[in-house]
DNA sequence: GGGTTATTCAACTCAGCGGTTAAGTTAGCC
DNA sequence: GGCTAACTTAACCGCTGAGTTGAATAACCC
């Protein structure tokens, strides 16, 4: 199996990049937070940005971010630009993260409570995405 | 259970914080590396070095990254400090990653494949961690 | 067409990261 | 004690990334 790896070299350069971006990306609690909105329903950029404290052009970036590295894709319709979550991406991470050790299964309870503090309207009021 | 999440906002703070370092960790193709070569066995800071292009200081530096984000701890004996993976800090990452979609169960061939690439051995001379 | 809504682009600031070299510290060895 | 080996720290540099504001584009609405 590793005739793979060595007959493709470009392909596997390829694929530590796309860790890179896709690692980078979740590294920002605004853009983990965006993707935890998303994984309840589509949404267009105004509405992913209402809940944060920034400016709508920064959102616009983090979309740009997560997009480039495969965790949401974008389409336009009319005006409005929807933005959809692509799980995808995160497999190969997953697959990635999963060599280290046999982690006990899906904790969901887990994540639950993740999203609880991640969410948007779980919080009292404005959301920052920051330390404070 | 929501009770845990909404009755100690301060650790779910530090946990998400928690996940900043862990990603950001994650994010750069040499720390990768350096994890994929603890995974084989524990090794001293002088030999984690030993295959990279970089000085001696850059990858105490990123040692210090993982460390300061639980993914390595580092012990030390005489003049000479172990590095030793420690899987748990990547647990709840993954916990995090897999609530996003029921991924296949672990695939590890795929990520033998990853380490044919990232594996400093698996190349020809000497490793590069960044693209070129 | 004119105004408004949705979104991006451009230019800028500021902080942090990844790398360097050089010097400092600590532990073993003769 | 004195040399060397194993790291870390400090000071620095160049780049990228997250945020800002303000202008530009594009589509809908009257």
């Amino acid at each position: 199996m590793p005739a793979f790896a060595c007959a493709r070299p470009a392909l596997f350069r390829r694929m530590t990049q796309d860790l890179d971006q896709v690692f980078a990306a979740l590294a920002d609690p605004t853009r983990r937070a965006i993707l935890a909105m998303l994984l309840e329903d589509d949404m267009a950029v105004t509405d992913v940005a209402e809940p944060f404290e920034m400016s709508l052009a920064a959102i616009s970036k983090h979309l740009g971010v997560l997009t480039a590295a495969g965790l949401i894709s974008q389409e336009k319709r009319g005006r409005v630009k929807w933005c959809k979550l692509e799980p995808d991406a995160l497999r190969d991470a997953s697959v990635w993260m999963q060599g280290f050790g046999q982690f006990e299964p899906v904790n969901l309870d887990a994540f639950e409570r993740f999203l609880e503090i991640e969410l948007p309207e779980g919080g009292e009021g404005e959301m920052r995405s920051g330390s404070e």
